[in-house]
DNA sequence: GTCCTGACAGGGC
DNA sequence: AGCCCTGCCAGGA
């Protein structure tokens, strides 16, 4: 049967992050969502986590992942203001200090699918 | 083994 | 509109 493999996931959560267009933006649910996993929004942020303390080699930009409602709820596990300047430099607009207009620059990863 | 926490989300008030 | 509570699952103490 299908075993659940957490690394797995963690893995997937890393190639579907790496894929996020230059200047777009997602959410932890949506990336989860599109894995399947529903309510797994709290693990991708966890496998976020995990990548932070755990080089695999190649580098994502988990700067585009912020929660559903655009809020760069991770910025305190980069340096300073890496996140925001990042997503600036992108071209992402922001509402607030540390909130993206998602609105805008949200990208689906079903749309990868279609491709 | 139990308890607590977390880079979240959704529903209720 | 904003605040609070609950559900979710994996890890670490």
């Amino acid at each position: 049967m299908n075993k659940k493999k957490p690394n797995d996931f963690y893995q997937r959560v890393y190639e579907v992050v790496a894929q996020i267009p230059n200047g777009k933006v997602t959410s932890y649910g949506a990336i989860s969502k599109y894995l399947g996993v529903e309510s797994g929004a709290r693990m991708v942020g966890y496998a976020m986590n995990n990548y932070v303390s755990t080089e695999l080699g190649f580098e994502i930009p988990a700067h585009r992942v912020l929660n559903r409602l655009g809020q760069l709820t991770g910025r305190a596990h980069f340096e300073g203001d890496t996140m925001r300047e990042r997503l600036e430099q992108e071209g992402v607009e922001f509402k607030e200090e540390y909130t993206v207009n998602m609105d805008k620059h949200f990208w689906n990863p079903f749309e990868l699918e279609l491709l």
